[in-house]
DNA sequence: CCCAATTGTGAACGGAATGTGAACCATTTG
DNA sequence: CAAATGGTTCACATTCCGTTCACAATTGGG
């Protein structure tokens, strides 16, 4: 997903912390001129305003924004509660407002409304190790691009090693923990399924879940260095 | 101008008080039914839902409202912090939030923006996926420009399916969200549908829908991109 | 270098998940 | 009231894949 402007630079702190935390990426600038220097080659996804430092500038920055050739969207607008008379007759600089000092979770809905609604796609859930991608909202997995034919066993047993990368885990653990607790299957089952993943990953990253002889097996490199 | 379609009823005093003081008209319901009985000629100007008290049949009556003959808007939800959570995959089910407790001058310029937003009409009325697009005023579909003759149930779970594009939902899920919260119907119902949608769409775009062995169904491609 | 323990590998079985056709039932329509 | 429509359920067919087993290959200790 490509980055959400920021006005003004630098961003207050709670405002970056919040979309940190939410897992937006963002760039910010204190005009229209270092906008347009720092634009991702794809554009922005949206733009977020905060109108409570300086408002005047902040407005004619939404101006800017909206009158130029293609108009950014979606718009967030900060304000805090005294301006929001302020609002008025404004109505076409901005999709959305949030009142300072804001809940992170409120604006993380907001903004996920705001994507939502103005048909931007929103962020996928992602499990990520390197080369590797898994894709919890869809099910779908893939290496270097290329994408795995998975089976359900397959993906979630996947899922918990690359989302615990480095850590040794006993055959009895994995049982357990993958596929269920009250499990009485034989531990073997996770050497089959451990085959099988290391064949579909390919030659190249078969040794990403590495056998630890007598201990079980680990996904990933070790945590002591190489 | 019209009234605005308050839920619950009696409204909460807060709620009133600041419609009242910002000179909008109101009136109360809560249910569907008694919704109806109420409304005036000339169909409400909106709705403001709250959540907060009871959301199962908050949401409920929400989905009532939206899925009419004339879905209404535009809809304005209350919510607390808490609540923040419940909106994910419900962004169909409303135009704006409001966090309670809530200052009355916020909702006001949210009603305000929101008036301003749906008189200048920029909801789009139609979904699009590749081939396939579905027209939600007048119930129709069409993919590669031949018309599908879909029934209400085919059509919903259409509607939703294509709405989010590359996810995964449970028989469960879909049994909820397409067909209702008090639904107690057998998870294979779902199948069958899926079956007609994929009859219907033809064998070349049967794939849009795809099983997720041991998870649900999924339409079209993951969002790998972003 | 040998042996035992451990792990990798291929194949086969069996059961669970899903597809499919048809019947059932409620509601609507003429 | 009969016919038609559409949603639900059931029974059966089919596919898929998780599990197990037997055996081969590897590792490490003595």
């Amino acid at each position: 997903m490509e980055p959400i402007l920021l006005y003004p630079d630098p961003a207050p702190p709670e405002l970056a912390q919040a979309l940190d935390l939410a897992g937006y990426s963002w760039k910010a600038a204190s005009d229209e001129r270092a906008a347009e220097q720092i634009e991702p080659l794809d554009g922005w996804s949206g733009a977020i305003i905060c109108a409570y430092i300086d408002p005047e500038r902040a407005f004619a920055f939404c101006r800017a924004l909206r009158k130029s050739d293609s108009p950014l969207e979606p718009l967030l607008l900060l304000v805090n509660g005294g301006q929001l008379n302020d609002l008025e007759l404004r109505d076409d600089l901005f999709d959305d407002f949030c009142l300072a000092p804001f809940h992170p979770r409120e604006l993380e809905a907001r903004l996920k409304h705001l994507f939502w609604r103005t048909g931007t796609g929103t962020r996928p859930e992602l499990v990520e190790y390197a080369d590797l991608v898994l894709n919890l909202e869809t099910y779908q997995a893939a290496i270097g691009g290329r994408p795995l034919d998975l089976t359900y066993m397959e993906y979630e047993l996947l899922k918990f090693l690359s989302s615990h990368p480095g850590k040794v885990f006993t055959r009895e653990t994995l049982l357990s923990r993958v596929w269920g607790y009250e499990y009485y299957g034989g531990a073997r089952t996770v050497d089959v399924h451990v085959r099988r993943l290391r064949a579909k990953l390919g030659e190249h990253h078969a040794n990403l879940i590495q056998t630890v002889r007598s201990v079980g097996y680990r996904f990933g490199q070790s945590r002591w260095g190489v």
